[in-house]
DNA sequence: CTGAAAGCGCTTACAG
DNA sequence: CTGAAAGCGCTTACAG
């Protein structure tokens, strides 16, 4: 006697079950490819296809499945896709941090590039840490990401170990990397050069520079800064810097320790925005003027540093630019297509306001 | 003539594919179980029981996958587990923003409790749209997330709809649902209401309200705040409302507004801290003193409202709480218990400073 | 503690 | 324009 195979599972109507807690193998019995074709009098490689280009289909058959799906409120299921095409429509970023504002609108800028191709995001906060960017590397590698997009916690050379391997492209962004890699950023050191520059040419005598996290970026920041103090004849000795993580109340402590180092401070260049801020509030609450008494300047213009009083001269950073362009130029390499230059240099604007 | 096929692919090693632009099925040649397996001279089925709970598994067993999976780079592929397990290890979290910081406190509460237990977020930015959120709710069920953690940018019930055929968890997070849904959140009414109460306290005459977005949530604060001053005899009237995104340049704008409607206005209740910030460098630029001419209060106490000058009275929302024992709710669902409440009010704290 | 079989729901690569 | 076959890399459900 033999044993008959079901071809086609039998669905009996109102075949509810029971008891929710039981995992079932189709908990709610969601539509299949296979039920959509069935549905529609079709193989279900046409379905496939009408799915994913009506054009590969022809019209009647086409109507016929776009009625099945929608009575069967069909939703194709992506790990199959992922598994049977080797393409998950995944994209790994990696950033630094979330709480701060620069890395979410790099974010925007990154969906708003991606969304529309039909790739999701998965999203790691490193915390700036190197050891844990490369969990989060591992991690994501078992999603198969078709690319990767990273600001990079530290040096490139431990992310390009890990991926080489996987051959999953990737872009950084915010650091220039350098020839062989591809990258969207601008140069730290430049801006940092700028505002340095600026300081000295209206007048600093004695200025400071206070930064939090030290992350390479900053880092890069900080030697601009003091290259260009050297050049104006100026000391760039003065700073306080501390590996805790930025904030605005971080802003207040690093200003009074910079002018209990150095009471003749008349400049300080804050390592970004949050930091500017907090210092500005400090000298309000010590009625120091500023600038008259001391000038200040931000980095990044998040969007309280033009309306702050007095506002805050800042260095504009094309954050939402440099995820959108990075996202930009690993879809490029995902279809195949060379990316015209391998690094992309965004530029940056100092914005002079009424803080220094 | 039979052809043979071959159980086993033959592997030549350094048999590199110098056309790497060609999309072969194996980019990098990457690890799978099998190869794992034979390696280890084991079955697979002992490989991924190995993989999963290593006491599963016999010492010697074990100790030559591990080597093994070490040997080789192996990183399980999650879309074959998915595919294969019906469990994808991966929550969908919708909130209606990323620029406003409450949110990205939320999704870290969320991360530290669903990361050690090895789930991965799926994160959606509704933008505070129903259709946004309709699009993505379908868009992430593709994904066949364990669960969904959201805060409803809308009505609760087309999120309903939307998934009550699909069997997929929801827990709701910062409003507190109706029963026979899951929801972790403090009450809007509650907190606007204390604010109403707390500025009618210290002897606000004329009191006037100013909203940005409009959201559900920040027109339940208005209403509790509204009946709060109803309570204490005042008129509630006096509001500036607008559904543009919140910012602090808009509070500038708004008090502005504000003023100039009511020049007697002597307290005003901000929807949020962002609105606060602007409304108190708007008072800055016109010599208004902050709280003597004009009190100010703001919601949610960000970071920077304890730092201010003057600091900024407001209520504190536990926001990493939401995400954190949202998150947790939803993994003791799919971990099929029965979490003791359907609904958590983790309450909030009016955090009285000096603006009010 | 271990393994052979079957299948998850799609797509690739052919063939017509 | 359409379809039958095979397979992606795992896990489930059995059986020993």
């Amino acid at each position: 006697m033999t044993k008959i195979k079901r071809e086609v599972p039998v669905r009996i109507a109102g075949e509810d079950n029971p008891n929710t807690a039981v995992n079932r193998r189709r908990p709610g019995g969601r539509a299949t490819l296979e039920d959509v074709a069935r549905h529609a009098e079709v193989s279900t490689m046409t379905v496939s296809r009408a799915l994913r280009d009506t054009s590969l289909v022809s019209p009647s058959a086409r109507e016929r499945i776009e009625a099945a799906v929608r009575e069967l409120g069909y939703i194709p299921n992506r790990a199959a896709r992922t598994l049977a095409s080797a393409r998950s429509k995944l994209i790994a970023v990696l950033v630094p941090s979330l709480s701060n504002a620069v890395f979410v609108e790099t974010l925007a800028g990154v969906q708003d590039c991606v969304g529309p191709a039909g790739y999701q995001l998965l999203i790691g906060n490193t915390g700036y840490s190197p050891a844990r960017q490369a969990e989060l590397l591992s991690a994501y590698l078992a999603h198969a990401p078709d690319g990767f997009l990273v600001t990079g916690s530290d040096d490139t050379k431990a992310i390009r170990e890990h991926l080489k391997t996987s051959g999953v492209p990737l872009v950084h962004m915010f650091d220039l990397a350098a020839a062989g890699e591809w990258s969207v950023g601008f140069s730290q050191r430049k801006a940092g050069h700028a505002i340095g520059a600026h300081l000295a040419g209206r007048g600093a005598r004695r200025p400071g520079f206070i930064a939090a996290q030290l992350d390479p970026r900053t880092m890069q920041r900080r030697a601009g800064y003091r290259r260009a103090l050297r050049e104006a004849g100026l000391d760039a000795g003065l700073e306080i810097l501390t590996k805790q993580p930025s904030s605005v109340d971080l802003g207040c402590t690093l200003l009074r320790s910079l002018l209990s180092e150095a009471p003749d401070c008349d400049a300080v260049f804050c390592c970004n925005d949050d930091l500017a801020l907090g210092a500005l509030f400090e000298c309000q609450r010590l009625k120091i003027a500023v600038p008259r008494d001391l000038a200040i300047v931000g980095f990044n213009d998040l969007p309280f540093a033009a309306v702050a009083s007095p506002s805050i001269t800042t260095v504009a950073t094309p954050r939402y630019a440099v995820g959108f362009e990075a996202a930009r130029m690993l879809l490029q390499i995902l279809d195949g297509i060379a990316p015209e230059r391998n690094r992309i240099d965004l530029g940056f604007d100092l914005v002079v306001r009424e803080s220094a």
